[in-house]
DNA sequence: ACTACGATCGACT
DNA sequence: GTCGATCGTAGTT
């Protein structure tokens, strides 16, 4: 995948279906991605790097797209993918994923089961043994990457504006939020509105 | 050293 | 739907 050349809002979109991998000694997990949030840098008041803002913590950011940026709140890690340029600090922020291979460990990571183990960004990397560690390394270079060959393609995106952003003015309301349409391991999903995986993935029977 | 504030989750009404 | 827990980060003293 590029990272760079395209706008963020186009790589959140073309993330979805991919199948994200963390390979550890104990185990290899891995997800397809069903839910994106795109922060599109500077200009971006929701963004971390809005305005130019550049701290310790926020030093991934400032990378080229591909970087890995995990962050901490509220004692979640949340797991972004830095996108464009360095020094062009925009990225995309992975929301929620269906598990793939890995779903018993992952369970036992998250003492949950079904949608439960990953519907929404703290829970997806602490089912897949996501933390700070991956912070500064490079996508498809160490222990996390992304599997194209076993990727599926969505049959509808979803747009809608991203969670926990108020009083952003246009920011708080613009629609940089993506996800599979009719998914259930998507982050707030009614379960009236899910779909059945044939009518979710192209060329899935 | 002190304070404020979340790109959340889970429990509860 | 609302609400509280709880702590890392950063800005200020």
């Amino acid at each position: 995948m590029d990272f760079i050349h395209p706008a963020t809002k186009e790589i959140a979109q073309n993330l979805l279906g991919k199948l994200l991998v963390h390979k550890t000694h104990a185990c290899i997990y891995s997800g397809f991605i069903v839910e994106t949030e795109a922060y599109v840098g500077m200009d971006d008041m929701a963004c971390h790097s809005y305005g130019g803002k550049n701290t310790p913590r926020l030093q991934s950011m400032y990378k080229a797209g591909g970087t890995i940026y995990v962050y901490t709140m509220h004692n979640h890690h949340m797991l972004n993918i830095v996108t464009k340029e360095a020094n062009n600090p925009q990225a995309v922020l992975i929301r929620a994923v269906e598990p793939a291979e890995g779903i018993e460990q992952m369970a036992a990571n998250r003492q949950q089961t079904g949608i439960l183990i990953s519907n929404g960004p703290g829970k997806l990397t602490k089912a897949m043994a996501i933390t700070k560690e991956l912070d500064g390394t490079v996508m498809n270079e160490g222990a996390l990457y992304i599997d194209e060959e076993n990727s599926k393609e969505p049959n509808k995106i979803i747009t809608a504006p991203r969670i926990g952003i108020p009083n952003k003015g246009d920011w708080t309301i613009a629609p940089l939020r993506y996800y599979v349409k009719g998914h259930p391991f998507v982050s707030g999903m009614a379960k009236k509105e899910t779909l059945p995986s044939t009518k979710i993935w192209k060329n899935v029977l």
